[in-house]
DNA sequence: TCTTGAATAGTCAAATTTAACTAATTACAA
DNA sequence: TTGTAATTAGTTAAATTTGACTATTCAAGA
């Protein structure tokens, strides 16, 4: 058996967590992880293919997952991973920890708001109409996407999270857009 | 002149804009610089120390800022940045063009929720509540933070943005434990 | 039937990011 | 006065991440 010490440690984060997951009700194979990722988590998670690829790879060496190729005509051979009894254990064990974990909201966004006074009162009020207006369009999308069918419980549940965080963001904006047209804040 | 073509490309992000923006006002050094980020811009970004200082270096090379080194008694040299021209100009054409932009928000701590059906009812519970108590304790830090003096105008803008997607995290969070309280989601 | 685009399955060089380290000075409590 | 923590100012090796690339197959329209 191969030495784990050895092994570059696996990294105990989302991304790990959201890979043994989806192994859990079905076994899935390279392209296929990847394109449910893309498909459908697009607001959930940012997890790009290479690194999806790297994480599955070790993974596999520290035997939380297993895999074997499979022929589909004269396709390229797939990888077909499926989840190994330790690989169910330590993902129990990551989502306990991660469900129970709060953590800092970091958004990007908010440096250029920090800096804001540096425009021109008319600029800055034009920009921000502008962010606005795309915010509503983003409130919109995913208002839609929680009603596609063909979103699982859980992902209707995460989807349904960065919504009501969506919609705080565009509330707090529209706010203060007021304020700046009714012309409270200006110095 | 030293070709700009040649150098490592500068990325348009909030990181380039947070730098600059800090010396618009005033020179400063480098711990200095990073010093304020440690202290008063905690929720707002995330950048490391490294990465500044690395980020300092290539803003010099596209001479956006420029340094001079300063003793006091017998400390380390200082090494102290001002705003150029070219640099001040960049600001403004950043500054613009992020307050007008917006971007899908990515926050952590969605895919424990997405999988949480795979624990026990129970445990799902218990791990809920603690991460609802944390999540309060951080609303009442921020709100806290808020009332700080020493916060000023712009900083005090951004962190009531995170503020309020904080509290609308917890409103969530609040609503779908009520919810699995109740029994009204358990299959 | 020919072309175009999507599906399929990755790999790899290059850029980015950071944890850990170095090293001197000063302030302050014990 | 001695130890300890904070201030000061970075550097660097190592890990991480990703944009760009390679190739083949299949489906469908022109």
């Amino acid at each position: 058996m191969t030495d784990l010490t050895s092994l570059p440690p696996l990294p105990d984060d989302e991304r790990v967590l959201l890979l043994l997951g989806l192994l859990t009700s079905q076994e899935r194979h390279g392209y296929e992880i990847n394109d449910f990722i893309e498909r459908q988590l697009g607001c959930v998670i940012d997890l790009k293919k290479a690194t999806a690829y790297q994480l599955l790879d070790r993974l596999e060496q520290h035997a939380l997952i297993a895999s074997h190729t499979v022929q589909h005509g004269a396709r390229p051979t797939r990888k077909v991973y499926r989840l190994t009894e330790e690989g169910h254990a330590h993902f129990l064990k990551l989502l306990a920890a991660q469900l129970r974990h709060e953590e800092i909201l970091i958004v990007p966004g908010s440096v250029s708001i920090m800096f804001c006074e540096h425009l021109p009162a008319a600029e800055r009020l034009t920009a921000l109409r502008e962010r606005l207006t795309k915010l509503e369009a983003r409130v919109a999308i995913q208002e839609r996407l929680l009603e596609l069918p063909e979103l699982t419980g859980g992902v209707k549940l995460s989807t349904a999270r960065i919504l009501a965080l969506t919609r705080a963001d565009l509330e707090w904006l529209r706010g203060w857009v007021g304020e700046l047209e009714r012309g409270e804040v200006v110095p």
